[in-house]
DNA sequence: ACCTCAATGGATGCATATATCCATTGAGAT
DNA sequence: ATCTCAATGGATATATGCATCCATTGAGGT
């Protein structure tokens, strides 16, 4: 549902969004997750082409809430790492592809209810919100 | 949320639902699902070992739904492909070990809804109900 | 100008889910 | 007994998500 990439960038905008003021290092953001350094780097680097935070190099450097980041819906953090069919499903919980309301499969109803609720969560919950 | 092993097993399972008197062999299983033939007959041998079809060997064999598997609920065809905590999930959208009702996180209650859909929807829905 | 710091980016490794191949087993037909 | 059919099971391939390593770039401090 949610890729464990997706979480930890969700995470990493937790602290970010915490401290919208401070300029934080990856090796602060790595400790402060547990996300490996390494790999977090990459995160980093997806959530800036994505426009959601901004960097600077070198000394005094760091990662930063880019400005109206705070007010973007966690779906579009999704939408960057998990794509858009995981944002938007629409899909069938057995993965038909013939199963619609007019041939709906035995769960069609209730996978509808379950998927609703998460595109309501996902686009309620605004990226401000996940500051602790 | 449901592997794709597990959707194909559903699948199946759907398939000997409908003709619960005949014993259908795997490669018609397959032609009719579009699961790959090898594929399949690792999948059947685990629905076998977890009691849900029953198999006969050589000529004139293949499988059919186990008795009462009829009556089994979605759930526990997810449990054996798709392990137990992916049935029962108590888990944070957010993957955060320290989320319970006392801390929640930003999403915690939408989560639980989405979560409480689900298990519902696997306990409620039996394998006869997959019949198409 | 030079040095150090920290992000950037490319290449590579590892684990797991998915898929394939083939030899073996056991059951019915002859 | 022998033959054929179809399930069983072990070994191996492929794709993808996750993770690591290291060389390069660019920004500040001295």
């Amino acid at each position: 549902m949610i890729s464990r990439t997706a979480r930890y960038a969700l995470h990493v905008l937790a602290i970010l969004a915490a401290r919208p003021a401070d300029r934080l290092r990856g090796e602060e953001i790595a400790s402060a997750t547990g996300i490996p350094v390494n790999y977090l780097s990459k995160i980093l680097n997806q959530l800036r082409k994505a426009g959601l935070v901004e960097s600077r190099k070198g000394w005094g450097g760091g990662f930063q809430l880019q400005a109206e980041a705070g007010q973007r819906p966690i779906r579009d953090v999704l939408v960057v790492f998990d794509g858009l069919e995981s944002a938007d499903r629409h899909d069938c919980a057995l993965g038909r592809t013939a199963c619609d309301n007019e041939h709906p499969c035995a769960m069609h109803d209730e996978w509808a209810g379950v998927r609703d609720g998460f595109t309501r969560m996902i686009t309620a919950t605004k990226v401000a919100d996940l500051a602790q």
